[in-house]
DNA sequence: CAGTTGACGGCCC
DNA sequence: GGGGCCGCCAACT
């Protein structure tokens, strides 16, 4: 990703997931170069809007876990995104701001975490 | 130019 | 084991 901006590059890293593939924040911050940048990362996709240049909803917690302020169309719709593209889930109990453990869905890591077929 | 922030992650209590 | 705090880097105001 050459000598580009810390920002361009993330983006190249993003548009780089294949289809039915995720790539958690840690993973696109470390082939960016730096594995510190995950914050970000989380900066970089929350400028973008448009999911057509970036396939920001390919991108998940290091747990599997969606975007809780996903812009296009909420963490709700970023998981739907997801399932059309073949992406499996699996139902985990995740705490919320009321300590209360409700059901959200996951990406399944073991089968759909990014191989980083590029390195 | 300096302080704040932010789609996170990890270590510590 | 869960919750809270801190750190890290770049963009933003």
């Amino acid at each position: 990703m050459e000598n580009k901006n810390t920002y361009q590059k993330i983006y190249e890293v993003v548009k780089q997931i294949p289809k039915g593939k995720v790539a958690s924040y840690s993973l696109v911050a470390r082939l960016v170069g730096n594995s510190k940048l995950t914050r970000v990362v989380g900066y970089a996709l929350h400028q973008n809007k448009d999911n057509k240049i970036v396939p920001c909803h390919r991108v998940v917690t290091k747990d599997g876990y969606v975007s809780d302020a996903f812009i296009f169309g909420g963490a709700n719709k970023q998981v739907e995104l997801l399932k059309s593209e073949g992406i499996k889930f699996i139902k985990k109990l995740k705490k919320d701001k009321n300590k209360k453990e409700k059901e959200v869905e996951a990406v399944d890591m073991k089968e759909h975490l990014w191989d980083r077929i590029c390195w």
